[in-house]
RNA sequence: GGGCGGUUAGCUCAGUUGGGAGAGCAUCUCGUUUACACCGAGAGGGUCGGGGGUUCGAGCCCCUCACCGCCCA
């Protein structure tokens, strides 16, 4: 005897255990079976799961185990990534924390070391924690992104873009993080809205040169005519004001019309030295905006840089690594001097010399970056160089208001680092770009052309808006964990690009070189994952089975920085026989974000992180799974409650004592068993109702309708299985029919086995149990074939049965609601059942009386004294109950009824006497109508007839 | 500012060729009959965000407004 739940806890390890010694989750070698790869998203070696891994990993587990069941030869190649900042953040802090050395004083070699160390042991938790799931991954094919052979993926990678002039260094404007002192990718930067100020500054104008300064309104009329010696200059970034190059207004801006062409100098650093630039024009300054007149600071600001190449404005780099103010080179009066000979119109010089001044005055060397911001504006407001607004006067104030700096406090975007959490610093640096622009061609074509498909498709929409609009990629990263770029450079600076040290050499003509000490974004090597796991650049047997994958299933919010980067490398890198680029994957699922029950996003300083592990603990894996399956509906985020976790743990409880239950009958599938023989009506509709739920099932996953398909197995397994086939199934297993009993005991084990099987994608665990605990097996449950039933539907069965659960409903609602204990046995009388309905009553009479607990069934031309009536189609069922009934009650209740049906039935008389919907409708729908009205009012006809009774009696 | 999505029962959400509004949970009533109280039976509950349009017919298509969320600048 079974026990009366199923323990997850018990069995979950056991289970996962033989699946994965049984070989289970490798692919299968026949060459005839159809190929199904999916590559895992690979998660941060320092990761932990959370539940959005859960929700990844549940539904690319579903469909692996699909399609193993359907007989396909499916990889589900697992690994992790290097994680570059991440991980060394990681050890840099254990390090701090053992008071060891740090990172810098260890040097390279020995913290690269350290960090292999510490990946070893500690590195991969996340996937020991993704098993707890039950995910069925070919563990033996796991990989590392800084692994032997992906290294060496990325090494080629590189070099033949460099080769095809795709990849390229230059110093150019990127961002910058101060804390971590490397550069980051446009994706890697967030705009925050913050509060922030602007601060207001007069220019003064060269040599003390004076204009007409006028402001009009919108119709022309001049509102203000002052005699100005300075131009006003709004800015966020006051700290900034000491790298600039020029000052640029609006060529159509009159107001500075006059000046235009002019010097005026920063007001700020040593008055001896006080630097001079040029007042110019350009499109990029917003009259509305401010004063109409930006500063330009090329080498801080993405805008400035833009402004400032096009006029050929120098870039006056201030700060170092960790964007405190530069502390280097030669002093400020030196540097000063060669500025001003740069605006006074000298050449320009080299980027490099141009990049050697330091323009920032020795009062400000070395302060942190907003430091350096306070100083300057008390310097600049100490010296009378602030604009000055006076404030109005205020009811009480004693003495007139006195003038005080204009300081605007307003929102402002701030980009910061989405690891570090640090204001991100544009920074002049020297560093390698990919040009995304020319790879992004063909990625655009092939999702256009539908070579690849996403699902949902809107998600296409943000692949092209972004991909159309793409940015170089800085691949580049000043850290020390990650794949060393593969440069070398000889002492003059030219540089030498191949897969290996000697290579350079030799390219070199011998020279002695110096490595590139810089490595790759994370997501470089991250976007070959779907080759270069399957051994590419060899051409290995997976390569050719594998690629491209099937289906890539993740998140949105990695759209940008992995999925199009895939796209990119696998179209430019991957080629068929004839040259023709292929695509990584054919479909791209893409799935929401878990919330919490609110629809709060989790994070950890809101404290409303659920933890996938401890739903396990608590409910088991199925559950958890169910949940997140069930779902995942396109297009819609989810949001997880315990609530809902327990209730799909209870459907497996539910399971579990539908599979009990078939135990205790004995139930079992003969050999030999072929359910297109059966010949009782209840066996007929059951396997009916199975074919169209595995159909349902099949139609779900094959569309990435996830929800869909666990829906249907959950309404089959619950509303049809459970609650009506197994209690119809009770009185012909205690019957005297032995034929029948015997039928029935086979076609409930063998829908039973059905549904283990069509819900097995779902919840693995439980299945796989019942699979062992209700027959002898041959296979285990992971590689049974999937079913396919065919031939099954039974229009006539299913006329049948749900007549007959229309009966049993009525009755049961019946009694409800006239107040009679459900238990209560009754007698029932048809009154005007036609031969068909007797016989119907007569098949299945048993199963009635059982389920509608009645005593007799019997038929009658007229109702009964004092009875309780309800309508099935035509035919009147009377409840006799003399002495029982409330005939007000049950006066009431028709009358109710009669109401509902009245209102029915003018709604069909009224679209059926409109002429355009006959002549418009379909047939099929005008027919329908038809007969639902006939229906109703046959029905409309006895309730009447059953109230007149009542009224009468 | 640009783009995307959402608004359906108290709550969370389904609802794909436009053809009688659904589920789970919650609530109320009743219940231990061959599995299951992690259960069973029954019931109540919705002007499908507002307005307009197309159509014989709109939760679904079009326009518009409002509010909420996300992404990008």
């Amino acid at each position: 005897m079974m026990e009366k739940t199923f323990n997850p806890a018990q069995a979950e390890t056991r289970i996962y255990d033989a699946w994965e010694q049984s070989g289970a989750f490798q692919p299968k070698d026949d060459p005839n079976a159809k190929p199904f790869c999916i590559v895992i998203p690979p998660p941060n070696v320092t990761g932990r799961l959370h539940i959005g891994h859960a929700l990844n990993n549940t539904l690319q587990d579903v469909l692996s185990r699909y399609k193993r069941m359907l007989g396909d030869s499916v990889l589900w190649q697992p690994g992790t990534d290097h994680a570059g900042i991440a991980t060394q953040m990681v050890v840099e802090r254990q390090l701090a924390a053992n008071q060891e050395p740090s990172r810098r004083d260890m040097g390279r070699e020995k913290f690269v070391e350290r960090v292999w160390e510490w990946k070893e042991e500690s590195g991969g938790m996340i996937l020991q924690q993704l098993r707890r799931l039950g995910t069925s991954c070919d563990w033996s094919r796991e990989r590392f992104t800084l692994d032997e052979g992906l290294s060496e993926a990325v090494l080629k990678v590189f070099v033949e873009l460099y080769k095809q002039g795709l990849m390229y260094r230059g110093k150019r404007l990127v961002n910058w993080d101060p804390k971590f002192e490397t550069a980051i990718s446009d994706l890697e930067v967030e705009n925050i809205e913050v509060d922030g100020h602007m601060w207001h500054f007069k220019y003064p104008l060269a040599g003390g040169k004076t204009y007409t300064y006028v402001e009009k309104d919108e119709d022309g009329n001049v509102t203000l005519t002052e005699e100005r010696d300075y131009i006003s200059i709004a800015t966020t970034r006051p700290e900034t004001m000491l790298g600039d190059g020029a000052v640029a207004v609006h060529p159509d801006d009159e107001r500075y019309a006059p000046i235009v062409g002019e010097l005026c100098e920063i007001p700020v650093g040593p008055k001896e030295h006080r630097r001079l630039i040029p007042i110019i024009t350009d499109e990029y300054p917003d009259p509305e905006f401010g004063s109409g007149a930006v500063k330009i600071t090329g080498a801080h600001d993405f805008n400035d840089y833009e402004v400032a190449k096009r006029n050929n404005i120098p870039l006056y780099r201030l700060m170092d690594t960790q964007a405190a103010m530069r502390a280097d080179g030669p002093s400020y009066d030196e540097c000063a001097t060669k500025a001003q000979a740069i605006a006074r119109g000298a050449d320009l010089p080299s980027e490099a010399e141009v990049d050697a001044i330091n323009l920032v005055p020795e009062d400000y060397r070395g302060l942190d970056r907003f430091e350096a911001r306070e100083k300057i504006i008390a310097d600049i407001t100490a010296e009378g160089l602030a604009v000055m607004v006076t404030p109005e006067a205020k009811d009480g104030d004693e003495e007139a208001p006195q003038p005080i700096p204009l300081v605007e406090n307003k929102k402002i975007q701030q980009p910061f680092g989405d690891r570090s959490n640090v204001v991100i610093e544009p920074m002049l640096t020297d560093q390698w770009f990919a040009n995304a622009g020319e790879l992004a061609k063909e990625a655009i074509a092939a999702v256009e052309d539908g070579r690849t498909t996403f699902h949902p498709k809107n998600w296409e929409k943000t692949y092209f808006e972004w991909m159309r609009n793409i940015q170089p990629w800085c691949v580049s990263r000043q850290l020390w964990w990650g794949h060393q770029i593969p440069a070398w450079y000889d002492d003059e600076g030219n540089v030498y690009v191949a897969e290996s040290e000697e290579e350079a050499i030799a390219q070199s003509g011998g020279k002695s070189l110096t490595r590139d000490p810089d490595v790759l974004d994370t997501w470089f090597s991250s976007a070959l994952w779907p080759f270069s796991t399957l051994g590419w650049p060899d051409k290995t047997p997976e390569v050719a089975k594998f690629y491209p994958n099937t289906v890539l299933i993740t998140a949105f919010d990695i759209i940008f920085f992995w999925v199009a980067r895939m796209m990119m490398q696998g179209l430019h890198f991957m080629k068929d026989e004839d040259g023709k680029p292929q695509v990584p994957f054919k479909d791209v699922y893409i799935h929401a974000l878990v919330r919490d029950e609110k629809g709060q996003k989790m994070s950890k300083s809101k404290g409303n992180v659920i933890d996938p592990l401890e739903l396990v603990d608590e409910y088991g894996a199925d559950a958890v799974r169910f949940t997140l399956a069930v779902q995942a509906g396109q297009g819609r985020d989810i949001r997880m409650s315990t609530q809902r976790v327990e209730g799909y743990r209870n459907f497996g409880t539910k399971l579990w004592n539908a599979a009990r239950f078939c135990e205790m009958n004995e139930c079992a599938v003969p050999a030999g068993f072929d359910p297109s023989s059966v010949t009782q009506t209840v066996n007929k509709w059951i396997l009916a109702e199975a074919q169209s739920t595995v159909a349902a099932v099949n139609k779900g996953l094959d569309e990435y309708r996830f929800n869909e398909a666990a829906a249907a197995a959950y309404r089959f397994v619950w509303n049809i299985f459970c609650d009506w086939h197994l209690e119809f199934a009770k009185p012909l297993f205690g019957g005297e029919d032995a034929a029948a009993k015997a039928e029935t005991q086979a076609t409930t084990a063998y829908v039973l086995d059905i549904a283990l099987k069509i819900l097995h994608p779902f919840m693995p665990f439980v299945t796989e149990a019942l699979w062992a605990e209700t027959a002898r097996r041959d296979t285990q449950l992971i590689v049974a074939d999937w079913p396919q039933l065919d031939g099954l539907a039974n229009a006539d069965a299913e006329a049948e049965m749900s007549w007959l659960i229309d009966v049993i409903t009525n009755i049961r609602s019946l009694k409800a609601e006239m107040n009679i204990a459900p238990g209560k046995p009754l007698n029932a009388v048809l009154v005007g059942a036609s031969q068909d309905i007797l016989d119907r009553v007569e098949r299945n009479r048993p199963l009635l009386a059982r389920m509608a607990r009645l005593e007799e069934i019997s038929a009658s031309d007229s109702v009964p004294p004092a009875s309780a009536q309800t309508v099935v189609g035509e035919t009147v069922i009377a409840l006799p109950l003399d002495g029982v009934i409330d005939l007000d009650a049950e006066r009431d209740r028709l009358a109710k009824e009669l109401k509902k049906l009245d209102g029915e039935i003018m709604r069909l008389e009224k679209k059926l006497g409109n002429a355009k919907f006959v002549a418009n409708a379909p047939e099929e729908v005008v027919a329908g109508e038809k007969a639902k009205l006939a229906d109703y009012t046959a029905q409309k006809t006895k309730v009447s007839e059953a109230l007149g009774r009542l009224e009468t009696a």
